[in-house]
DNA sequence: ATGGTAAGTAATTAAATACTTACTTAAACA
DNA sequence: TGTTTAAGTAAGTATTTAATTACTTACCAT
């Protein structure tokens, strides 16, 4: 018994043993806490550990609940694919006109992402592997999404007339996405996500001067506004 | 004398000692080779002794010429940010109007990325981190300077009658960079890079819709100008 | 020539850190 | 109620990797 030191030893649970939960709630409990955590750090710097302590569990209970480290961020991911195309969706569809539509998914994203700064840390996190993960996998499913429902609102405004002749729809859908892309960037180079907020709506302004019929163009100088 | 065995040990070098070069040569080196190997790598995934083998020399030569791995990236980062710079103005200066400077700028920057793939996956490593690190300085630094020449373009532009009436001009920089890197984004999203140089064209059209002034925007539509 | 400087080497080290293991026990359920 | 199962624990381990060290030697100015 003396020599069994060294391997197994006795161990008797120091910290009262956590509430017992299932996986599934355990499995959202860590997407959470990992979302939060990237709010104010890099997500490469957090460890399972890091983790772990954050919502008061042992390091190891999390292999319990997920089999790789990298599958909690896949994880994250999906939930992340999931609530915002939730939120874009919704702002597309209560929006009055096509065009109104496209300035609601505008300022959405811009909101999101003011809300999750973790989000697009992630996301760059991933985007410096040049071979295609699981998770870019993933990036690239919402962007497609993404895309399908801005095409969708580009090609109802030109239904509506709202569009100038000869608009390159694909092309338009691009602009929309890196735009907003873009300003996070920016913002993020600054420091602040803040800044977003002010800069969006000016931004999209323009993004509407590149694609808008010549009738709503005009709306830039107020007085003469025909309608 | 045996008891020294352990520590020093005769250490005859095995491999010829490698010509010994200037630390101002061999940083040059180091840069080049840092940058070479972004090309197919992460960034994060680039070890001293990747980079020192690369080169054909050993790891802790490295040190004789930076004081820690995060100097060599930051000097990575500055010759970045010079010669893109160099290579926008050229851009910039060899065009015949301020909006054909913008579009030569924009298609250069475009350009530079599908030639260098390495140097968005190092800012994206870098965008990571909220704090403020030196190479997030660096980085603000040459987007400052990218600003200020797409600003002044657009001044150019609008005193000689090439913009929209009205049009706001640091929310039209804001645009130009951001499509750009979301175009870059979009691209390395979907894994090939040269995806970019088709895309960039169309894109930058919409991008002078959104700025320019209403006899130009009409050659769109040359026949139908409602209202 | 020659002595000092600095660029080179191989080996070591210390710190992280993802994942595993051996064991415990709360809770679901038959 | 007793048994099973799965969520929990503490303590490993294996590996990676930036930086240091002790020593060697090429090169250059005097």
């Amino acid at each position: 018994m003396l020599a069994d030191l060294k391997h197994p030893v006795m161990r008797t649970p120091v910290r009262p043993v956590r509430s017992r939960l299932s996986t599934e709630s355990r499995q959202a409990e860590i997407v959470a806490t990992a979302l939060r955590l990237t709010q104010d750090r890099s997500p490469a710097s957090i460890t399972t550990t890091d983790l772990a302590s954050a919502m008061g569990l042992s390091q190891g209970a999390l292999f319990k609940h997920f089999p790789s480290k990298d599958a909690i961020w896949l994880a994250v991911m999906s939930w992340v694919a999931e609530h915002l195309l939730l939120t874009l969706n919704d702002a597309a569809s209560s929006a009055k006109s096509p065009l109104e539509g496209l300035r609601a998914v505008f300022l959405a994203h811009v909101a999101f992402v003011v809300e999750q700064p973790g989000v697009p840390r992630v996301i760059f996190q991933e985007l410096q592997h040049p071979e295609d993960t699981p998770l870019k996998a993933r990036v690239r499913g919402l962007m497609q999404a993404y895309r399908m429902l801005i095409t969708g609102l580009l090609q109802q405004a030109q239904a509506a007339g709202q569009l100038a002749a000869g608009t390159d729809l694909p092309a338009a859908a691009v602009l929309f996405i890196g735009s907003v892309q873009g300003l996070v960037m920016q913002s993020m180079l600054g420091g602040q996500v803040g800044t977003m907020r002010a800069l969006a709506p000016p931004v999209f302004d323009l993004y509407q001067q590149a694609i808008a019929a010549p009738t709503i163009r005009a709306r830039r100088t107020p007085e003469e506004n025909p309608e």
